[in-house]
DNA sequence: CCCGGAACCTGAAGGC
DNA sequence: TGCCTTCAGGTTCCGG
């Protein structure tokens, strides 16, 4: 599922075939995958401009665009891929032709991913929280975030307005690597915890970054390549395997209606 | 403001 | 074999 890692490969795989193309022609196969304005008017909007950058924020895309203010946005939410001049497959939505002759495809078997208009970046930016590996981002801060929450420290740290990127496989991986139990109050955390979280929240990020995204289901690459990030994992959807810090199994938990493994006794309670 | 839960959607997996 | 049910999960919306 794209989490940060994911999303940030997907933008850094994209714009080799984008940036600096126009786009010539754009089909809606599916209007409910443009979440607005109107399929009619999204591609009147949009066609004859050129696309000037690709940046992420959180789990979003930002498709920067000559000649005015708009941001073509994109958001793959749970299965959802953007690809670059694909095979023909099942599950396509909206198809951008660029004046390279490349095709972008977003396709997304479960109908959940959309892209849309925005006047300015900021129309969305500004409701998410800081990126785990802003500058601004410090232990102190995340700190402060946490002592506010009562809520399940996991709920907290996959609440985008509170910081972005993070979804339900990395706060798995994240608090495994600092032992702590997933449904802790967030305001529980002794200070060693939350400096340990925070450095395994950037940890798990990196290397999922590295290794070019998790591969658990259905996310595949813009050139149809799978990530590999999921076979580092070390909990996440490994219900039944050997606990890599102790003797004991993972476990699969609820927290808050997400899906959650962890290992009972690396993880305790308290 | 804070918190929790349902809804959205459909392929996959499990039950009988 | 195959039908039916349940599950998954990011975000948004609604209720307490």
């Amino acid at each position: 599922m794209p989490e940060l890692p994911e999303v940030e490969t997907i933008k850094n795989e994209i714009s080799p075939y984008v940036v600096g193309r126009k786009i010539k022609s754009v089909e809606v196969l599916t209007p409910m995958t443009v979440a607005r304005p109107s399929p009619e008017e999204f591609k009147k909007r949009i066609t004859g401009r050129t696309i000037t950058d690709v940046t992420r924020r959180g789990k979003y895309i930002f498709f920067h665009l000559s000649g005015g203010d708009d941001v073509l946005m994109a958001h793959m939410k749970l299965a959802g891929a953007l690809l670059a001049n694909p095979a023909p497959g099942k599950h396509t939505h909206i198809v951008l032709h660029l004046d390279n002759d490349t095709t972008v495809e977003m396709r997304d078997p479960r109908k959940f991913a959309r892209m849309w208009l925005e006047n300015d970046e900021s129309a969305v930016a500004d409701k998410l929280g800081p990126e785990p590996f802003d500058k601004d981002f410090t232990v102190k801060k995340f700190g402060g975030i946490l002592k506010k929450r009562k809520a399940p420290v996991k709920a907290v740290i996959l609440d985008q307005a509170l910081i972005s990127g993070i979804g339900n496989m990395y706060a798995d991986e994240a608090l495994f690597d600092s032992r702590i139990y997933p449904a802790r109050p967030a305001d529980s955390l002794t200070p060693a915890e939350v400096k340990k979280l925070y450095t395994s929240i950037r940890k798990v990020l990196r290397k999922g970054i590295e290794k070019k995204g998790a591969s658990v289901r259905d996310y595949i690459r813009p050139g149809g390549e799978h990530g590999s990030a999921h076979t580092d994992f070390l909990v996440a959807h490994g219900a039944g395997n050997k606990c890599p810090g102790c003797d004991g199994a993972i476990e699969r938990i609820v927290v808050r209606g997400r899906g959650t493994y962890i290992c009972p006794k690396c993880q305790p309670e308290k």
